[in-house]
RNA sequence: GGGCCUGUAGCUCAGUCGGGAGAGCAGCGGACUUUUAAUCCGAAGGUCGCGGGUUCGAUCCCCGCCGGGCCCA
């Protein structure tokens, strides 16, 4: 980036060019002291971004060797670490150093008697940089483990500071944005990652051990369906044909099960073109999985189970605590209809057989505002949104809800009207979606042509008819139970935090005006 | 989409009922042979989110826009 003596330079020597075209006025001002050190050591034929050092201890390590230790103890033993600098404190002749690496933070001390004539270039370094040091593990007079530095090197010069350490770095906006300096001073954002690892894991542990394949299906598709939602729209130039980011990845699978596959799962994004808030990113991770001659009863008692070992994964202990409150995920969860629900939160008794003008007139009389396109499925739904659900703490399944809203389930074997489904409600949040499937090609059909009905009359979200998915049906989908879970909200649940931005490493934002 | 809050130094935040801006930490110069939020001394560092309006004068008041947070839909 700086040929010396091909650019124009300034009075400090550095070349004007040097510094990043983005970094604002008062960044230029921090960074260019730091790219005068870099232009001094390549000046002094010293590779500020050298390869070949190795190391060969972690910090936790160094701390382990020196338990029980006296403090001012020399044990003879020689180490390398290596990481980030974290903090330098300069004491005339003597530097003590901060190095953080992924095992924790360990000292470094550093005086003439161990680095001799390199002593003053040690205390050039900066915070931010990536420090390579050998040398012997002694605890200090005040007993802290550290590395005696005899030698060092520079492994990557940083040019831009580190966030304050003592105040932090907790403005959210900057956080979410600058993710990478976020995970390297607030070990609260380091932990949620690795939760989310054990978790992610130990579902697909869960799955894999009870006989189920992970496959992977198309994230481009002709026509999204699998749920009630806006897509994505992109473009394949080749083909020159408009395709969609999928927003489930149901139909994919179900086609799997008519080709034999009788259990599978896929974790993996979807996309959903909507509003984003606390609880949704516009992306997302979901578990889908398919079960063979199973129903929704079956698979409530395998979210019962996946649950449980998710949390005692993720927290040693199913029964957790959320922004306050016990939650215990411990087996059995309580079933409840959804209509009993909603009956209870307006006061009144309802049925499949309730008359829409009736429905409604409750659920204006309740103070949920309707609109004169829904019918009777979509105004219990709506009531539920809106009264029922939030006020649903301990886990439970939310089952049978009306066929309208439900285009992919299969109707109740006893009750006209309703569908075989669950919706699973922990803490105010629906955490899974499941139903007995349908597999009734001729119904599915009839489904979808009301679907394309409501989409005619202006309903976006409706479901497209799918040629591709009837005509597997058609081949013959055994009876079968499918569910989806909602990865990031069960993260959410099992760290205890109510911003899905917390959980996911890279939330979208609006862009930002001026980088930075 | 609506309501409330918010945007000031690299970070965390004060502040001006309108007279043109401050602290701590970081950074810079100096002192210091046991610090770990080091300490002490010194000198710096700002388009007060952006645009417009009112005013002799706006970071402050008004309007619009942009970003963010919380709550509601």
């Amino acid at each position: 980036m700086n040929e010396p003596g091909v650019t124009e330079t300034t009075e400090s020597g550095i070349p004007e060019n040097a510094v990043p075209e983005n970094a604002v006025p008062a960044d230029r001002r921090l960074t260019v002291r730091r790219l005068w050190k870099v232009n001094h050591l390549r000046a002094e034929g010293i590779d500020p971004y050298p390869l070949g050092y190795t190391r060969d201890a972690s910090a936790s390590e160094i701390h382990d060797r020196c338990a029980g230790l006296e403090p001012d103890t020399r044990t003879g033993e020689t180490a390398a670490v290596a990481g980030r600098l974290m903090n330098l404190r300069r004491l005339g002749r003597l530097v003590f150093g901060v190095l953080q690496d992924y095992s924790g933070r360990v000292q470094l001390f550093a005086d003439e008697q161990g680095l001799g004539g390199r002593f003053a270039g040690f205390g050039e370094l900066d915070g931010g940089d990536w420090v390579w040091a050998r040398g012997e593990v002694i605890t200090t007079r005040r007993g802290e483990p550290s590395v005696h530095v005899s030698d060092y090197a520079l492994l990557a010069k940083a040019l831009r500071p580190l966030p304050a350490k003592w105040h932090g770095f907790k403005d959210k906006e900057r956080r979410f944005r600058r993710r990478e300096l976020d995970l390297l001073v607030n070990p609260e954002a380091r932990r949620i990652v690795e939760v989310r690892a054990g978790v992610v894991s130990e579902l697909r542990r869960q799955f894999e051990g009870r006989g189920f394949v992970e496959v992977e299906t198309p994230v481009l598709q002709l026509q999204a369906g699998g749920a009630l939602a806006r897509p994505f729209e992109t473009h394949h130039n080749a083909l020159g044909i408009d395709m969609y980011l999928r927003i489930a990845t149901e139909l994919h699978l179900k086609r799997l099960v008519v080709g034999g596959m009788e259990r599978v799962f896929e974790l993996g994004r979807v996309f959903r073109n909507e509003g984003m808030d606390a609880r949704h990113n516009p992306e997302f991770t979901t578990l889908e999985a398919y079960q063979a001659l199973a129903d929704y009863r079956d698979i409530m008692r395998l979210v019962e189970e996946v649950f449980e070992a998710a949390a005692q994964r993720a927290a040693g202990s199913a029964r957790l605590t959320y922004q306050g409150r016990p939650v215990d995920l411990r087996p059995p969860y309580r079933r409840a209809p959804m209509l009993e629900l909603v009956g209870e939160a307006l006061g009144s008794p309802v049925f499949p057989s309730t008359p829409p003008a009736r429905m409604r007139a409750l659920a204006e009389q309740a103070g949920v505002e309707t609109d004169p396109a829904w019918g009777f499925g979509k105004l219990v739904e709506q009531v539920f949104d809106r009264l029922a659900a939030p006020r649903l703490w301990d886990p439970t399944f939310v089952i049978d809800h009306p066929v309208e809203i439900s285009p992919l389930a299969r109707c109740h074997r006893s009750v006209e009207g309703l569908v075989e489904r669950f919706e699973l409600y922990i803490a105010g949040s629906e955490h899974a979606d499941a139903f007995t499937e349908l597999n009734d090609p001729i119904e599915q059909r009839a489904r979808f042509q009301a679907q394309a009905a409501a989409r005619a009359a202006g309903d976006l979200s409706a479901h497209p008819l799918d040629e591709d998915f009837l005509r597997a049906l058609e081949s013959g989908m055994p009876p079968t139970g499918g569910l989806g879970i909602g990865v990031d909200r069960l993260v959410m649940l099992l760290t205890d935090q109510r911003n899905l931005r917390e959980v996911v490493l890279f939330p979208h934002l609006r862009p930002e005006q001026p980088l930075r």
